[in-house]
DNA sequence: CTGATATATATGGTTTTTGATATATAATGA
DNA sequence: TCATTATATATCAAAAACCATATATATCAG
């Protein structure tokens, strides 16, 4: 994971926000997301998809649903980065909240 | 400075490397980054502008020569961020070593 | 097997980013 | 004033990013 990709992958506003409730949350599934952002899912599948291509996350089947979180591997400066971005991103509070108050969300704890 | 503008503007290499620069040199002109970056002008001096424009960066004329450097308002975050990229960059330190060893480098000690 | 749900991908079109090239501006020195 | 140097900007074409829409895949329940 160099800088240049990692940064170009958190260069749009809803990968930032998907990666920074990553940190957060932990695992979170596409329909949580698409939920939090008020977006389409392909636009957020897509997004997700990126990245998972660049190594920033994983996903991992379980029945229907697809649960992406950050990548075991991601670097200790990466997971500072997002810290720091975290408590500064004013979008990052309201995601929370929005995810909090969810109406059927999946378990997530297997 | 909100983290969406802040990462949008590092997302290109080119401006990467250039704001890692002026953290670690303070101010430094279009000369000395043509140089580094073995590119050509009018190239480094739309991605200065782009890093101007998203208030990363500051200029100042001194001559014929412009020095960029780092906003002086930036965010201890934002600060923070590029500490961290500036260790893991791994061109960073290239970049440092073509700086020193430059020829003719305008004094930017007035 | 059928229908429903969650997610991924493909397609088309618009907008943005980028670099190459040429030209303009601004300051300096003769 | 004229030539030179440093920098900015304009123009154009290529490439990439992005969204909306439609469709495909995968899993599960019945």
């Amino acid at each position: 994971m160099r800088p240049e990709h990692f940064f170009a992958a958190i260069a749009h506003p809803l990968r930032l926000r998907a990666v920074l409730l990553m940190q957060a949350q932990g695992e979170l599934c596409v329909c949580e997301l698409t939920h939090v952002f008020k977006t389409q899912q392909p636009v957020v599948s897509r997004h997700l998809g990126q990245l998972r291509k660049s190594g920033l996350v994983t996903s991992r089947r379980d029945g229907t649903w697809i649960h992406y979180r950050l990548a075991d591997d991601l670097p200790h400066w990466a997971s500072n980065v997002l810290g720091e971005a975290g408590a500064a991103e004013r979008a990052h509070a309201t995601d929370l909240r929005a995810l909090a108050t969810m109406k059927d969300r999946p378990e997530h704890a297997c």
